[in-house]
DNA sequence: CGCGTTTGACCAGCGC
DNA sequence: GCGCTGGTCAAACGCG
């Protein structure tokens, strides 16, 4: 455990220091030779695969040569009477099989080498032009501004494919009035070059982060269909898993919960809500109510609502599911912000949620305030966004060009949402705007925040990395039953996903 | 009268 | 198998 923990911690500072990228892209080119230099021991794929795959050769070699003089080999042939030139000859087509084999395996790490190093670059260049876009944001026009805004948007679309686990352009078509829309954002999309390869290193067993399978059709197209924990769902789900065969991965739904302090009994996200349901939770003497979007027939979207037990001046808002309907302008920037945020919860939520859970991960970090949570206990991972503290004002004191620590498409989400960096009087120091005062602004507030911290990218990255980079281990081993929550310097998500099987909406208060 | 809310019943999952 | 809990349904009700 202790051990675990080390090495999560490892991981995370490896990642923050940036050496992530660097490293892999490097080692695209120098083929790794500097392994034994490297300061902290991480796995290196690639690195074993050149050297490990010759000493395993030799020593494969070696162990099928010294089968020859295995002396009970040895004495069973003689006793049979087979020649020892015939094993000998055995052995050795066996040798060259091997051989060849290996010769495949070498030429396969290498393509992976490559479509890494791809990877990278591209991350590389998205990250220049979201840069760029930033500078020329702080300093352009509000016209400028604007066109960027659509631009960046298409680059955060990029992203969101890279992330959604989804088959590409599932999403928008049974969504006419966005597909188009953002059809043409992608086609002028700088970032959309990027697409091709991203959709290719997709299929790649080992880039694809959460083959998660295509279940948003229902969102889309048969409507009828419930989401989240509908007594019918279960049984659907199930059913859909099996489909899924032993190789994929199950689906599974992703939450964004929002706290918020608020007198008001509902915060107005910029839709339509249809209570359905009420019901008293237990340990809480506040009821929880059910709502559903209703701004579209069918639109699986739902929310919960809850007071804090501890303060009842905290609401809890809960959201699951996407709209299948364009969202009015109020709701569609943090939705699709948060559907970043979201669905790397989903990508990562394929692996244990006890390593993600692991205690004391991110209490290394230097930066105290709880901003954002993830939960992966059961059924359904989640994150939290918690606008009732107040964040460490020096986050956003932090260099603004910090270079990326993680090719993770969070950074790519929307920084076209004033950064706080380079709009400094204008914003407040983040979400600690109080529900009520300037929610026109908080949403950018949010946004910005979660693209701007790039602690919190790199932390959630490192989270993210963990549970990739971990087998799947049986759930509830270390944190049966309990709620699991990982304590995250910054922001992540709102609810919010057009597109993703997860979120939904927008945030503001009445 | 239409629409939204309320509320008790029902169902499924889960733990014991 | 039973009870608990979370989530949803749908009839009853209230309001404009």
């Amino acid at each position: 455990m202790e051990k675990q923990q080390q090495q999560q911690r490892r991981e995370l500072t490896f990642l923050h220091s940036g050496d992530f990228l660097r490293r892999n892209s490097d080692r695209g080119i120098e083929n790794s030779i500097d392994c034994d230099t490297t300061p902290i021991k991480e796995m290196d794929f690639f690195s074993r695969t050149k050297h490990s795959l010759e000493q395993d050769r030799k020593n494969e070699s070696s162990t099928l040569l010294d089968s020859g003089v295995n002396t009970g080999l040895n004495l069973l042939t003689s006793s049979c009477g087979v020649s020892k030139t015939k094993n000998d000859d055995k052995s050795n087509s066996e040798t060259s099989k091997l051989q060849v084999e290996l010769e495949k395996l070498h030429d396969e790490s290498r393509k992976l080498r490559s479509m890494l190093d791809q990877i990278s670059r591209s991350y590389n260049e998205l990250q220049g032009q979201l840069v760029l876009a930033m500078q020329k944001q702080a300093h352009g026009s509000p016209q400028e501004q604007k066109s960027e805004l659509n631009r960046m948007s298409s680059s955060k679309m990029s992203a969101q494919q890279f992330m959604d686990p989804r088959p590409s352009g599932g999403l928008n078509v049974n969504e006419p009035s966005v597909s188009d829309e953002r059809a043409n954002e992608l086609s002028v999309s700088p970032a959309n070059t990027n697409n091709e390869v991203i959709s290719k290193e997709r299929d790649h067993p080992m880039l694809q982060i959460a083959p998660c399978r295509q279940v948003s059709n229902e969102d889309g197209g048969d409507q009828t269909s419930q989401s989240w924990g509908s007594p019918r769902s279960p049984k659907v789900d199930k059913m859909k898993n099996e489909e899924q065969g032993p190789d994929q991965v199950p689906y599974r739904k992703a939450r964004v919960s929002v706290r918020a302090r608020s007198e008001a009994p509902l915060i107005s996200d910029g839709c339509q809500w249809r209570k359905y349901g009420q019901k008293m939770a237990k340990g809480n003497p506040c009821p929880r109510a059910y709502y559903r979007c209703t701004m579209a027939v069918g639109c699986p979207v739902r929310k919960q609502v809850q007071r804090c037990a501890e303060d009842r001046t905290i609401l809890i808002t809960t959201y699951e599911g996407n709209h299948n309907h364009p969202l009015p302008p109020a709701a569609t920037a943090m939705a699709n912000t948060t559907s970043a945020a979201a669905s790397m919860l989903l990508s990562g939520s394929t692996t244990s949620k006890d390593t993600l859970t692991s205690s004391g991960f991110f209490h290394s970090m230097p930066y105290a305030s709880t901003m954002a949570t993830l939960s992966a206990s059961a059924p359904f991972p989640t994150i939290t966004l918690d606008l009732t503290h107040n964040p460490n004002p020096m986050q956003f004191l932090r260099a603004p060009h910090q270079p990326a620590t993680f090719p993770l498409p969070l950074h790519g989400c929307p920084p076209h949402l004033r950064h706080p960096m380079y709009a400094p009087p204008k914003l407040p120091a983040m979400p600690n705007v109080q529900l009520g005062q300037r929610h026109a602004s908080m949403v950018e507030t949010v946004t910005a925040a979660i693209a701007s911290d790039p602690n919190f990218t790199a932390a959630l990255a490192a989270a993210i990395s963990s549970i990739i980079g971990t087998p799947r281990t049986n759930e509830g081993d270390n944190n049966s039953g309990g709620t699991n929550t990982v304590a995250i310097n910054g922001v992540v998500g709102l609810p919010g996903s057009p597109q993703l099987p997860q979120s939904c909406t927008t945030f503001s208060t009445n």
